[in-house]
DNA sequence: CGTCAGTTTGAGCGAGCTCAACGTGAGTGG
DNA sequence: CCACTCACGTTGAGCTCGCTCAAACTGACG
């Protein structure tokens, strides 16, 4: 489901071809059922920052694959406050909180210019009944989800603060790693904000952990460009 | 999937008479449909309290539903502390953490003399693909699930200690009105450090709060036994 | 060059934690 | 039947980590 090739945000490529596919597609698909599920998905134009592909509340029809860039998925609750609720990086899905109600209950908005694959939930769920790898591979993919958000919860409800920013850092350079992409350099795509929230700090706290992390040369950090240092210290505060 | 009879544990019904089924089936199952899923399930003795239903680590085979009773999940940290992640309650499905990696991630267990039924997942993937129904009522389960967890990652990271004691208890009151129990006067099934554990506050935080509640006639606790007295407000401290 | 959003740094405060003591009730064994 | 234990719950006192409020800095953009 996604692909680069000469432009990053070039449309008119296919799943088969996708440098990604190994991280979104199952990875049993023939190569006739990739060329199905290719069939169904929808490659949309580039999305400038700040643009939202849903709304919280509208209606549920498709899931999304990021392609390019990063997308933040957050919900308001009852008391008007955002809450960050997931980034989601190449090669992963979003969008499967609509599912349950048949509307999206997170708003999700692009952090940065990306590009996404849309694929349409009711062809989604009649292609896994034609290919059970495919239904198999979304019922795992929704568990992931799950599992995920336990650790989160475990983390907020346990982590000091530091231990929170130093778990996103290694999650992200994890999932940069599996892009192929440095695991020790990258640039944070979202803002000191966002990373507060997402991990239940204020902002300030967040800049002092990241100014202490720096005083104690675990990491070097200027604006939204990070480089890693001792992994291991990081990794043991992430534990 | 849930019955009663005379014996509340009485495992030789089917889903067909059970109390319950309106809750875990599919609600568009027709007839000859639930009996197919009837098949396939097995219905345990019923547990004691503190039986373990599954360990995390062990192999995933099946998710498994509250007939009577209630179960607690949690998983135990890197660290070595146990995280509470969630109580299930009649009618409700548990074990869908074990699908990402065909391993259990959470630990279950008893909280009181409960009985389940077993789905093998396997079955249940199989009869998916004949019965599209299933197959969209289960990926909307884990939907469900997602937002589900999502709504407490906002509770622990935006909210009071108060709030979220608040919350638990509309969520029990909530879920034991749709059992058609009363939604005012019920037992607590898990302990005071259960509670503390699920909601990221320590043990003497959920008994003062629990004491200031009961001072302010918002509600009367003696031990596990709960009455709710001022419904609204507490609502409205849930939000 | 002024504006404005995002970030950093400092100072003080408070909600919930820690540590400690005590209360309660169920289970056990003399 | 009482004494003892042990898990669980409650209450109090003091402390601490992260929050709040405030001010200053930075860089992008019109």
């Amino acid at each position: 489901m996604l692909m680069d090739s000469v432009c990053p945000h070039n449309n008119t490529f296919h799943c088969s071809d996708c440098r990604m596919n190994a991280l979104c597609l199952p990875l049993a698909l023939q190569t006739r059922e990739v060329e199905r599920l290719d069939e169904i998905i929808q490659r949309g134009k580039p999305l400038q920052k700040d643009h939202h592909i849903y709304h919280a509340g509208e209606e549920f029809d498709s899931v999304f694959a990021v392609r390019s860039g990063s997308i933040k998925s957050y919900t308001i609750s009852n008391n008007g406050q955002e809450q960050v609720t997931g980034f989601h990086l190449p090669g992963e899905i979003f969008g499967m909180d609509g599912i349950g109600q048949n509307r999206y209950t997170n708003s999700a908005v692009a952090m940065e210019t990306s590009s996404i694959c849309e694929i349409p939930f009711n062809r989604l769920q009649e292609l896994s009944i034609a290919i059970p790898t495919l239904q198999r591979h979304f019922f795992q993919l929704m568990s992931l989800e799950i599992t995920g958000e336990q650790q989160l919860l475990s983390l907020l409800s346990k982590n000091t603060a530091e231990e929170r920013v130093a778990t996103l850092l290694m999650s992200i350079s994890n999932r940069n790693f599996r892009l192929k992409l440095s695991a020790t350099r990258f640039r944070l795509p979202m803002s000191r904000a966002d990373i507060g929230n997402y991990l239940g700090l204020t902002v300030e706290t967040v800049s002092r952990v990241l100014s202490r992390f720096q005083k104690q040369d675990l990491l070097k950090v200027d604006k939204k460009e990070v480089e890693l240092l001792n992994l291991d210290r990081l990794r043991e505060l992430a534990n």
